[in-house]
DNA sequence: GACCAGGCACATC
DNA sequence: GATGTGCATGGT
């Protein structure tokens, strides 16, 4: 397993390049975009982060005094904008509940801690947890999404029913535990699926082979 | 116009 | 505990 991880990691290394994640230009950035790219694609949430900027709201303790009615208009490009809104509100009322507003001391945590904090905030799943553990705090986490389960299954490296927790874990116990391999291993997955993935239409080269009715 | 995107929580059974 | 559903914009 572990070579198979490995070799799949230097290819696409090779061929695409290194991807440079996540791209923001500050953890704070980070952390929002987590939660604004649920389910939603990138395009979409830069336009919102773009309007928070916009409006100089992209700061812990802006978004945290700004009416969840506003913030809600201004992400509103990102899609499911008013849940998103709360989402946001959630994760600031723990931030600031917790540290004070302050990233850098929220950052001296342990893994184990951390992950458990994120994970009781009301609309930060394991997802968005892992994303801001690894790509904001920079912790040792992988980050699994919907391309990392199907480049998976097609490399007949996970089976259909794994859940989130048994397909981190294949990568957890299959590399060494390096922020920046975690880092740009996801991200090119991502860049993989992106560039490759056709949605279960036959020339898709992601997705698990189907198999043939009559063949 | 249908289908999808770097999920998550909640209702219902 | 599994399965279904709401959330919503913008690109293909």
């Amino acid at each position: 397993m572990k070579s198979k991880l490995n070799s799949i990691y230097l290819r696409l290394h090779t061929f695409f390049g290194p991807q440079y994640w996540w791209p923001a230009e500050d953890t704070f950035e980070v952390m929002v975009g987590a939660i604004l790219t649920q389910n939603t694609s990138w395009s979409n949430v830069e336009k919102a982060i773009s309007n928070l900027k916009d409006k100089k709201a992209l700061s812990p303790i802006r978004l945290f005094k700004m009416p969840v009615e506003e913030l809600a208009r201004l992400i509103r490009p990102a899609g499911y904008y008013n849940i998103k809104a709360r989402r946001l509100k959630n994760f600031l009322k723990f931030l600031f509940a917790s540290y004070q507003g302050n990233i850098r001391k929220m950052s001296l945590g342990g893994i184990r801690e951390l992950r458990a904090q994120l994970l009781s905030v009301n609309g930060i799943g394991p997802e968005t947890a892992d994303s801001i553990m690894l790509y904001a705090l920079n912790k040792p986490v992988f980050v699994v999404d919907a391309y990392t389960k199907r480049i998976l299954l097609r490399h007949g490296l996970a089976k259909e029913d794994y859940d989130y927790a048994q397909l981190q874990d294949i990568f957890m116990r299959g590399l060494t535990p390096k922020v920046k391999l975690f880092n740009e291993y996801h991200a090119l997955l991502v860049k993989l699926g992106k560039e490759f993935c056709h949605k279960n239409k036959p020339r898709c080269l992601i997705c698990p082979l189907r198999r043939k009715k009559n063949a």
